[in-house]
DNA sequence: TACATCTATTGACTAATAGAGAATAGTGTG
DNA sequence: CACACTATTCTCTATTAGTCAATAGATGTA
């Protein structure tokens, strides 16, 4: 089965599931930390949470391997979780001080990104 | 000599040359098309156009590896140039029916990868 | 207690993509 | 001819992404 990326484009309305495009995973990164700065959760919860932003098509094991190894670069910290849950023990990731600044270039990033998609749309509507 | 993606945003401002986030690279492929919709080009005006839409820390090999792979996807289609040319011959490429399709697909994805990251700014606003 | 079900996370395997550098090649200039 | 500039292609390898399966605790229920 191809999992195509190059090539996303053309099945998008038409084949059988809908696949995401390269673009959602690229984003995957600032909206996790985005999320985890806002207030220190646990993967699960942040699977969630992408779902409300349109993200919600990523695999599970896709973010959870983005969380670790966000974790090994020392942008995010995790503790496992001591209040009660249903379901085996948690981590809980929180945003270190090298992830703020991690996030800032990010933000620019994103602000880049804004206007360079901004730009494209313009020209395809004239 | 690492070239990694995950890891981009700690070196983005501090390191040696800057390279570019996975998003310019997942924002190659619509940004061609648009340009090649507006008006037939071939890859080395394409490069430079690239530039003038801040995508220009694209290694050329990458964008003309695109445009091949577009091209055997059959978005898009390529003649030589007859012209007089200041080099060797050159291919044009061309927006096909099937790409005109792709496209339209493509501005779907970017209109919701613009509404993502605008809550995504907002979110870090707060 | 055996079993299913839901919450959570991890690991392993392989396909696909990206980055870099070098190779090829035509044209014009000193 | 050597060199610079335009233009495109090829190859090698690092890195990333997609999928599937495994692990595991808690809870409910037959």
């Amino acid at each position: 089965m191809p999992r195509r990326h190059r090539g996303w484009a053309m099945g998008a309305g038409g084949g059988g599931g809908n696949r995401h495009s390269p673009l959602t995973v690229s984003i995957l990164e600032p909206a996790l930390l985005i999320m985890i700065k806002e207030r220190p959760r646990h993967g699960y919860t942040l699977l969630a949470d992408l779902e409300s932003l349109g993200l919600g098509t990523l695999h599970p094991s896709v973010v959870y391997r983005t969380l670790r190894e966000m974790e090994v670069l020392g942008w995010i910290r995790s503790d496992w979780d001591t209040g009660q849950t249903q379901g085996p023990p948690r981590r809980i990731y929180q945003l270190t001080d090298q992830g703020e600044g991690v996030l800032k270039n990010w933000q620019n990033e994103l602000d880049k990104t804004q206007d360079t998609i901004q730009q494209l749309q313009k020209r395809i509507q004239s």
